[in-house]
DNA sequence: TCAGTCAATTCAGAAACTGAAGTGACCCGA
DNA sequence: TCGGGTCACTTCAGTTTCTGAATTGACTGA
C-alpha cells in the first residue's frame, strides 16, 4: 500500500498521518508557530531542501492548511500563513514538544510556552473533556465505529 | 541537510519528529494504542509492507518505545509493546485524531475515546497545567532558551 | 551597473519505499 | 508423514522521493 492511500481510509488519524504527518511539514509547523512566514526563514530554521519545501508548501496549501498571500506588490512577495484549520494543529506540534523535552531533551528546555491569558509557563497536558482531569494511554478506551471496524477487517492480506 | 540529522538538533521537537515523525510510525503507534502487539497485525491494519514494517519496529525497540517480548517458545513468537516512553505518545496521536475528525472527518469518528475514571465519552483537549484552562495556538508565547537561540542564528545559508 | 534578496525550479545522484516472492521454524489434521 | 497453514520476517528489482547544488527571474538599494 502507498503512503497516499492512507488519505482515502474511513481512519482520520491515517487521513490526518498523511496530511501532515512526516518530519518537514512538522519542521515547517514548527517555524509556523514560532511566527514565520516566509519560505527563506523556513529554508533556513528547517534545514529542508528548496525542492521539498516548496512541494510542502503547495501541498498544504492545496489541503487548505496554509495560506499564501502577498505582502509586497514590487517585487511580488508572499508569505504563508495558517488558517484556521492550520492553528489547530498547535496541540499536535505541542505534544511533541513536551515528549521530546521529556525524553529526548538534556538541559532545559529549548522553548518554554507562557500561557498569555493566565500570564505563566505552562506544560500543556491532554485532559478530558467531560470530566477535566488529565488523561494518559491507560485512561483511554478506544471504542471503533461500525464502519471503521469493517474496513479494518477487510484488509486482510492479498485479498 | 538530511532527514536523520534533525535528531541531533537542540530542538526537541526536531528529535522527536526525527524518531516518530514519519507517516508509518504514527499508525503503527495507532495500532499499538488500538491493542495490537503483533507484526501480522500491523502488516495488516496498517498497509505498510513487511519491510518497512520491520525496519521501523527495529527502529522503535533500538530507541526505546517499544519492547520486543517473547510470547511463546515453541515456536518462538514476539510480540511489540509500548515502553513508558512509547505509551506518553499517547497525547500525540490523539491531537491528530482529534484534529483529523474535526477537518478531515466525514460522518461520525471512527473512533470514540471513554475516559475510563469518569465513564464518559471524551474529547481530549490540551489545558494549561497552570491555570487549567484550554489553549490554542493564539494563547501560548512561545520563548526561545539561548542555546537554540544560537543554533538558530547559526543555520544561515551555506555558512 | 552590480551585488544582494526572495522565491522559487531544475537536475543528477542517493536514499527510501513498494510489491511480490521466498525462508524457516513450527503446528495441525488426515 | 504429507500437505497446508501461521508467524515473523528477509531479499530484491523497480519505482518514487529526497538531497545538494546550480540556476532563474523579478526586483531593490548603493
Amino acid at each position: 500500500m502507498a503512503r497516499a492511500d492512507l488519505a482515502r481510509q474511513i481512519c482520520t488519524i491515517a487521513r490526518a498521518v498523511s496530511l501532515v504527518g512526516d518530519e518537514w511539514t512538522f519542521m515547517i509547523l514548527r517555524e509556523m508557530f514560532l511566527g514565520h512566514r516566509r519560505f527563506d526563514e523556513f529554508l533556513r530554521h528547517t534545514g529542508a531542501s528548496a525542492a521539498l519545501l516548496s512541494q510542502r508548501l503547495k501541498k498544504l496549501e492545496a489541503e487548505g492548511v496554509i495560506r499564501k498571500e502577498a505582502y509586497s506588490d514590487r517585487p511580488v512577495r508572499h508569505e504563508y500563513k495558517l488558517t484556521a484549520m492550520g492553528r489547530e494543529l498547535w496541540p499536535a506540534v505541542i505534544t511533541l514538544k513536551q515528549w521530546g523535552d521529556k525524553w529526548l531533551g538534556d538541559g532545559p528546555a529549548p522553548v518554554e510556552i507562557i500561557h498569555k491569558t493566565c500570564g505563566h509557563v505552562t506544560e500543556p497536558q491532554m485532559t478530558c473533556s467531560h470530566c477535566g482531569e488529565p488523561m494518559a494511554a491507560h485512561d483511554a478506551e478506544p471504542r471503533l465505529s461500525e464502519p471503521f471496524d469493517t474496513e479494518r477487517q477487510a484488509m486482510r492480506k492479498h485479498s
